[in-house]
DNA sequence: GTCTATATTCAGATAGAC
DNA sequence: GTCTATCTGAATATAGAC
């Protein structure tokens, strides 16, 4: 682990430019030499390090598949009122992918396109009890009248859906709308507070 | 164009197998051979009939570009009041994703990881004009006072990402709720409804 | 651990017969 | 128009010296 330090070094820039190539290029658009460039090492180190490219793949996303949902079992277990865990997990959540924009497309063309790698990796990862944790606490709020009766499957996709999209779809929302990308920074930053009184508005009674 | 008729057909079932292969697996991913066994000719046929891989993608991708947002502006000019354009809007682009699963992580995908070819392509596929449509048609509803003061564009993203993103999240979805295909079938046929009187529940005075 | 050189495999593209 | 055989280049992976 971190027994000798330029060890330790190398396998760490090996596995920052992996982020990297991998996060924007996926699994089928990387390239070895594009890894080993940005580690400002040779090919062959890499294969040193790690077996080879579909186990150092393997390795990013599982890493990343796992900051895909942070904390939000947290959140959800604090004693927050309902819509102000909602609030909080809409911001916290759009404020992630401000800081790592390619994440959501990254982990869900993967997904798509690689199911075996993908499934068994994600599943790995994640702790999908916040899912459940999710559904029970809409189920509550709705038990004590506090909002309308809705599918908690349909209330938590149209919460991820409007979180994630606009990441997914930043090339195309630009072209169709004009906007650059400091325009687009600041319409995020403003989907922290709008998204989640959007919903709010919706289910309320 | 419909000439001969053998060549047409090799054509077009050369056409029939590319998008078939470029939607599932990508640019990148794709494999010529792939294509040419599907097609049920052999490789040297697809350089006969197309110059090379980037030009049989780009025919592709342009086409099925195309079909994102079919027939919007019609309805946007139709005399339906401004909640039901929603409504049909939702439905039947919902309903045009369950017939193309892939086609939204497809295109979402490419325009980020090949900008170039994906923004000219997007561009010459796109008629534009229905976005600043939207927008005026939500401004004029403001005016109204027939719903709420928000921004069109958070508008149009809300529906949209609602729309689409169960659709690329699909392989997480099952994963994270255990529900098999039809199943999730049965919940986009839901979606159709329930989407857009989500929106109207929260915009509506 | 790190490097250069090389092997190997794969995929896109072409030549040329029919 | 269609095919088989082949070329070429690219990309992953390995051998072996230091």
């Amino acid at each position: 682990m971190t027994r000798k330090g330029k060890d330790t070094n190398t396998e760490s820039k090996i596995l920052d430019a992996a982020r990297q190539v991998f996060i924007e290029k996926g699994l089928a658009g990387a390239r070895m030499q594009d890894i080993a460039d940005r580690a400002e090492i040779n090919k062959a180190m890499l294969h040193y390090y790690f077996k080879n490219k579909e186990m150092l793949f393997e390795l990013i996303f599982r890493e990343t598949a796992g900051k895909l949902f942070p904390h939000f079992e947290m959140l959800l277990d604090s004693d927050l009122g309902f819509f102000d865990k909602i609030r909080s997990i809409v911001s916290s959540y759009i404020e992630t992918m401000v800081q790592n924009p390619y994440l959501p497309l990254f982990v869900m063309n993967e997904m798509n396109k690689n199911p075996e790698i993908g499934m068994k990796n994600f599943f790995e990862a994640q702790k999908p009890g916040f899912v459940k944790k999710f559904r029970a606490s809409i189920e509550v709020s709705i038990q004590e009248g506090l909002i309308q009766p809705i599918n908690p499957l349909h209330l938590i996709m149209n919460m991820f859906s409007m979180c994630a999209f606009p990441f997914i779809a930043k090339p195309m929302i630009k072209l169709l709308t004009g906007i650059e990308d400091e325009q687009f920074r600041n319409l995020m930053d403003q989907r922290k507070v709008l998204v989640a009184e959007f919903i709010i508005n919706s289910i309320r009674k």
